[in-house]
RNA sequence: CGCGGAGUGGAGCAGCCUGGUAGCUCGUCGGGCUCAUAACCCGAAGGUCGUUGGUUCAAAUCCGGCCUCCGCAA
């Protein structure tokens, strides 16, 4: 099959790279243009990219699919299917209709649930035990396509968003490599999805966060797990914003954001209904460190609030 | 040149403004107390103060370049 495969991030590097190495032709990749980064604004590539040209495919970074840039790398490349992973752009009609076997789309959940940009942080949030991926047929809709091929992963306690991206990207490497097999082979019966159980992922923003002590711990570190590796929880203090990444539940009792004191672990902070023990953070401008380290050779706060 | 913070024994920091003996908390090692201890007491080891030039009788401290790490913003 001659691939023509569309995606950004790092969860789109290793479908790709399973795909080559089961044998298929790589046409070419497009992926989001690149854009300054950082500090110091630098231009990053994207990982999907920088993948791309160790291995010699060519990258297309077109602004828009909606004018004739596309067309005519379709029509010089003459994908036979094209393969779409965390792209980041919606696909036109002329696109999708554009390949012989059409466009199949990896999804990092099990559809028709967390339809949209996120699914992967929102399963975290959410607290769910269960995650997976899907493959689909892609249509003009955001993430309605008829299912091909689903795989279910258990969420652990301790994963995080990053975590649970890792797993599911080697996963849906597998089954995208077996869906695409599956559709050169004529092998495929597309399900439509139940609208009724749709639900949606919208992209995560940095505002969401931060975290409401007034919520029940559980949340809080759902929050916390769910927001690593980007965009970080975070909370306000007397020693300035900290970012949260690691917390467990702990066995404290207080007022809602109160700094309890410091245990072995970590940092106790009072929540709705309990505490939390906070035992990995970082503190504005400072390294990330367990709190224990921290307060070694900082004043410390017990009895503050955190907001 | 987007804004800003930081680099000091193994860890976390103070000292820098107002140059002149290297300090604190913890850890490590040894000893003591104790029925016992992660607790307490006493003692010890461990640092080219990120790097490189300059100013000075004298630089962790003042001035310039470089490297590294981090927060914001994007």
């Amino acid at each position: 099959m001659k691939i023509l495969y569309m995606g950004t991030p790092d969860f789109a590097v290793l479908p790709l790279q399973k795909l080559m190495e089961a044998g298929h032709e790589i046409v070419g990749v497009v992926t989001r243009e690149d854009k300054p980064k950082g500090r110091g604004m630098k231009v990053i590539m994207t990982p999907v990219k920088e993948f791309a040209i160790t291995r010699g495919v060519p990258v297309f970074q077109p602004t828009t699919l909606k004018n004739d840039a596309i067309s005519d790398i379709l029509s010089e490349l003459k994908p036979d299917i094209i393969v779409v992973v965390a792209y980041g752009k919606i696909l036109p009609k002329y696109v999708l209709d554009f390949p012989e076997y059409g466009c199949v789309n990896l999804h990092g959940s099990l559809l028709p649930k967390y339809r949209g940009s996120a699914p992967v942080q929102h399963a975290v949030l959410n607290g769910d035990k269960l995650s997976g991926v899907t493959t689909m047929l892609m249509n003009e809709g955001l993430d309605t396509g008829d299912i091909l091929f689903k795989a279910e992963v258990v969420i652990d306690e301790d994963d995080t968003s990053e975590s649970l991206f890792d797993k599911l990207s080697v996963v849906g490497a597998e089954l995208l490599v077996d869906t695409v097999k599956a559709i050169s082979e004529g092998n495929v019966c597309p399900v439509p999805q139940n609208d009724d159980e749709a639900t949606y992922a919208p992209p995560i923003l940095k505002e969401n966060a931060k975290v409401s002590w007034a919520e029940t711990s559980e949340k809080i570190i759902n929050l916390i797990r769910g927001s690593f590796s980007w965009p970080i929880a975070y909370t306000d203090s007397e020693i300035g914003r900290i970012k949260i990444y690691k917390a467990a539940k702990g066995t404290g009792k207080g007022d809602a954001g109160k700094v309890l004191g410091l245990t072995d672990d970590g940092l106790e902070v009072a929540t709705a209904d309990g505490s939390i023990v906070i035992s990995l953070f970082q503190v504005e401008s400072g390294k990330r460190m367990s709190p224990v380290d921290y307060f070694r050779g900082h004043p410390r706060i017990d009895g503050t609030f955190f907001d």
